[in-house]
RNA sequence: GCCCGGAUGGUGGAAUUGGUAGACACGACGGACUUAAAAUCCGUUGGCCCGAACGGGCCGUGCGGGUUCAAGUCCCGCUCCGGGUACCA
């Protein structure tokens, strides 16, 4: 074929280019192989060992995947392939966490319902991570709003709701095992995990005004049902309690504290209160100790360990007793990290909301008191964290009795102190905690010295190494000493108690939402009664809204009362129900007997690698691993930490582009002239710039007030754009989406280049710009294997030194590199190794098969293609994993960095086989070291083999 | 405030156990091809200095110290940036 017009000759190179690495091609034909063949089915299997990488699965949002979702899916993928081609058998499956918030909104607005949009997002979704070339099992998908799904998720639920948490046994036990104690025994001589409040709660109304937390095998066997379910709702480890939440009247809903702002709601700006509501709640807390020892046997970041342990927050310390002056038995109990301190408290400082304030504050103090408290309550817990942090608080007139020295202590309330840790009260030390320094400096408190040596005027010591004073037995011992004397001889003095407390909190379990999984629970006479065998399917209502008397949405479903007692639970569970445990799913995912089969899990067991986001940090992560204990506690499963080892990607941040418009006016002024003139900086979509340069017509097509946009071009007349580097976000116009540049340089491309970005952990800016880089290693590969017009290189002759030599270099480095998970320094390294072929002329099947095998899980399309180009048997999925052959490369010759006095001055070339004294004898006989030396004698001469030589003196 | 990260060319980043800092890319500049442009290919590219050139020197991994034959890497003291987060008793 002959060209010869300027079209033709244009025709011609796009013809060839197409021909060269026509990508699009490629990978269609792939794609369908892969699922002709069902290429990526997981089975379990005994004669490979398993492997589990798992993605957080997505929830699939209206707005469809943007190039920073794919990060995370990328760097699994290629794990996935990489163990399968090292004969692992993987498991490597996806699904969609399909309840959720977005989608109930949606409906609200447009009366679709849920499901509809949701089925619609995920298909998308799908389509999107299809063009992709995922090696994921999808016949192993999950939805969490599928009936076959959460009808597991309620049946955990029920579980959970069946057991408490024995912590003698220290795991969960049946709750019909705490039932027969408490007929034979009552509560005595077991040590479940309580709610005491509920406990006193319940037995307050069922036992008489006289409870104080014990109860006989009697009083038990006379409770009436409503009865032993209330006491029983304080072991449960699903359980029904009253908890102060954010309630919003006119949403009718719960918020949580970020969506609630100065008191309104983040959506609506309506009033939110505070207010206590029967909710269902989740007994994490049992689990709390377990849940921080077992941190240790889990390959998790540094980082997202710390988040977990701070969230859990274990202290340690004792539970004090002040008795209250003229209210004969009235004590008030304080936790303290610092009974050694004890001396040196001057006052208590309860939580304004303490049961005991309105007993006790004096006639005199009650109003400023009852002020002080409604001040308090108006305002969120948010917004007393982020207070000004100036002291506040209020006097109550009365006092407590310090228990060693007999003192008068002033009880004063503040809401610095929580009610809803520890007791909700404090012993304040002044001189030891600077919160009480401050308060006491405030309003003029005592602040006893117990510090040797320090100035009780200038704040608070907090030094463990001080060492006390005026603090009797205890005197001129240093605190780290003094703290468990001090522990211990309190105890045994029947003043204090040991005690260990958790900032971790029960966790809130209801939602008063549509969208979610229905709860199995019927109410009959009041009492809750769970709902076995079946699944509770999602009733249709009306509208998604709650009633007109408030309750939630499911009470406008008409005939769903399917159990036939007085009413069906109204709420849902939330969000992070399902999510739980869907990787136990994906093992077993169509059974309709169980959750997972035990022979199921016992096989595919933990997840060996999981990849996601760092912000789940203490949502997602911690409950998913209280849920696996729950389970392994129940010998359901084999082991109790879900995930082995887990990365977490960095957030992939957009380039914004910018346009400078003169203000007040419709002129744009160019990025350099910006300075020169009053201008306003704009957002402008990334779609209309190219290497910084805005399309003029394409902006004042963008919208119709730019439509007559006049510019100020710079010198080259041009216009140039501003840009910044920040959050990718639809508002910010930086949003790229996969799509248009799988369609442009192909997914392959993509996977190559959203690895070659740089380490999968650090946050990192999306800039496109770097992408021909990467598309042309592609096309450079692709030519290793045939020439322009699509014939085949391949030959079966004898690969020269060098061509073995690049090979065996990338096949070490690439294997290297991702066993320990440096994404993107593989991709240098094969782009070294395509280099170095291409620059060897390596076209023979011996180097060329195994490179194909060894690109295969960055680049999966053009693999297939070339590795069937080069005869390779089935698919490169299956392809062995190529092994280096450490001879291959031995080079003949070591090149020596020679330094002297540890600056390089000249390269020294050795034998490789020289010894270090062979090396040390060449270096001193060198016409350079003399000239370098200048007749010195140098002191020492140091030779690292295979390294460098460094020559001091 | 506390906790966890981080800071390396114009840019993204590499340097795995202390052993040639800047791999691999992008961008920029110069050149080839082309009527031209695009594409492609080749070359240069941390800064400063000496030299006509071959070549050579000095400085350089946020800042200030230190350890070492040798420091981006280890130690001490800071600065700045990012993320998380508790008036947690």
């Amino acid at each position: 074929m002959h060209f010869h017009t300027p079209l033709q000759g244009y025709l011609r190179g796009h013809i060839a280019r197409a021909m060269e690495y026509d990508f699009k091609a490629i990978e269609a034909k792939w794609r369908a192989r892969w699922t002709a063949d069902a290429t990526y089915t997981a089975e379990e299997r005994d004669d490979k060992t398993k492997y589990y990488v798992l993605d957080m699965f997505p929830y699939p949002s209206g707005a469809g995947l943007h190039v920073g979702h794919p990060l995370g899916y990328i760097a699994s993928d290629v794990i996935a392939r990489y163990k399968r081609q090292c004969g692992f058998n993987v498991l490597h499956p996806q699904g969609y966490d399909s309840f959720g918030l977005p989608a109930e909104q949606y409906a609200i607005q447009t009366g679709q319902h849920p499901a509809v949009t949701t089925e619609r997002n995920i298909s998308r979704y799908r389509q999107q991570l299809d063009l992709l070339g995922f090696s994921y099992d999808w016949s192993r998908e999950v939805r969490t709003s599928d009936p076959e799904y959460y009808r597991w998720t309620q049946w955990i639920f029920g579980r959970l709701f069946e057991h408490g948490y024995n912590r003698f046994s220290d795991k969960a036990e049946p709750i019909s095992a705490l039932i027969l104690h408490f007929e034979n025994q009552g509560n005595a001589g077991q040590d479940w995990a309580v709610g005491e409040d509920t406990l006193a709660e319940a037995g307050h109304r069922h036992l008489g005004p006289d409870f104080i937390g014990e109860f006989t095998a009697e009083d038990w066997n006379g409770l009436d049902a409503q009865g032993k379910s209330d006491v029983l709702m304080a072991y449960r480890l699903a359980y029904l309690a009253d908890s102060e939440v954010n309630w919003c009247p006119a949403l009718g809903t719960v918020l949580a504290n970020d969506e609630v702002i100065g008191g309104l709601s983040e959506r609506g700006g309506h009033p939110v209160v505070r207010k206590k509501m029967r909710q269902w709640m989740m007994r994490i807390t049992a689990y709390a100790d377990r849940l921080l020892e077992s941190l240790e046997d889990i390959d998790w970041s540094d980082s997202i360990k710390e988040v977990q342990r701070n969230w859990i927050g274990r202290s340690t310390g004792a539970q004090l007793w002040f008795s209250v002056e003229r209210h004969e038995g009235q004590t008030i109990e304080v936790f303290s990290t610092r009974p050694d301190t004890l001396h040196g408290a001057s006052f208590l400082v309860l939580a304004p909301e303490h049961p005991l304030v309105s007993e006790i504050t004096t006639a005199g103090q009650r109003d400023a008191v009852e002020a002080y408290q409604t001040e308090t309550a108006s305002r969120s817990e948010r917004e007393r964290m982020a207070g000004d942090r100036g002291a506040t608080g209020c006097f109550t007139g009365a006092h407590a009795k310090h228990p060693l020295s007999g003192k008068p202590m002033p009880i004063w309330i503040a809401d610095y102190v929580l009610a809803g840790y520890g007791t909700g009260a404090v012993m304040a030390v002044p001189a030891g905690d600077q919160r009480d320094w401050e308060f006491a400096k405030a309003f003029g408190l005592d602040i006893p010295a117990i510090f040797e040596g320090h100035n009780t005027d200038e704040g608070a010591l907090t030094d463990k190494d001080a060492v006390l004073c005026n603090s009797g037995d205890w005197n001129g011992m240093p605190c780290h000493a003094a703290l468990p004397l001090s522990i211990d001889g309190l105890s045994k003095s029947g003043l204090a108690t040991p005690k260990v407390n958790h900032r971790l909190r029960d966790a809130v379990f209801s939602r008063q939402r549509y969208w979610g999984e229905p709860f199995p629970i019927c109410y009959v006479d009041n009492v809750p009664q769970l709902i076995e065998g079946h699944a509770i399917l999602l009733p249709e209502v009306d509208a998604y809204l709650p009633t007109e008397t408030g309750e939630p949405p499911l009470a406008r479903a008409e005939n769903w009362n399917v159990n036939h007692g007085d009413r069906m639970e109204y709420n849902t569970m939330p969000g992070w129900a399902g999510s739980s445990w869907y990787f136990l799913r994906y093992m077993d995912p169509h059974n309709p007997d169980a959750f997972c089969d035990r022979a199921k899990s016992d096989h595919w067991g933990q997840v060996d690698l999981y990849i996601g986001g760092a912000e789940h940090g203490t949502g997602h992560l911690l409950y998913s691993r209280f849920w696996t204990k729950f389970l392994f506690d129940l010998d359901l499963i084999g082991f109790e930490e879900p995930f082995a080892k887990m990365v977490n990607q960095g957030m992939i941040l957009g380039r914004s582009s910018f346009v400078y418009r003169q203000e007040g006016s419709n002129t744009f002024v160019s990025f350099e002239e910006r300075k020169a003139h009053r201008t306003q900086r704009l957002h402008v979509d990334i779609s209309l710039v190219k290497n910084d340069m805005l399309d003029l017509d394409g902006f004042r097509a963008w919208r119709p007030e730019f439509a007559d946009a006049e510019f100020i071009l710079n010198e080259n007349g041009e216009y140039r754009c501003g840009s910044e580097v920040e959050k990718m976000s639809k508002s910010k116009f930086n949003v790229e989406n996969p799509d248009d540049l799988v369609e442009r340089y192909g997914a392959d491309t993509l996977r190559c280049y959203e690895m070659f970005l740089g380490p999968l952990e650090q946050a990192k800016p999306w800039d496109t710009q770097g992408i021909s880089g990467v598309h042309g290693f592609l096309r450079k590969l692709n030519r290793l294997y045939r020439n322009a017009d699509g014939e085949t290189l391949i030959h079966d002759g004898e690969p020269s030194a060098e061509a073995e030599r690049a090979l065996h270099k990338a096949i070490k480095k690439v294997t290297e590199d991702l066993e320990r998970l440096s994404w993107n320094t593989v991709v240098s390294a094969l782009m070294i190794g395509v280099n170095e072929l291409t620059e060897a002329k390596a076209h023979e099947r011996s180097v060329l098969q195994p490179l194909a095998a060894l690109v295969a899980p960055y680049a999966p399309h053009i693999a297939e293609e070339l590795w069937e180009m080069c005869g390779g048997n089935g698919s490169v999925v299956d392809a062995e994993w190529p092994q280096w052959n450490p001879e291959k490369l031995v080079e003949s010759e070591v090149n020596y960095p020679v330094q002297f006095n540890g600056k390089v001055r000249f390269q020294l070339s050795t034998p490789a086989d020289a010894s270090p004294k062979d090396v040390e004898a060449a270096v001193m006989s060198d016409d350079r070291t003399a000239q370098q030396l200048q007749g010195r004698t140098p002191k020492k001469v140091i030779v690292v083999p295979g390294r460098i030589i460094n020559i001091v003196g």
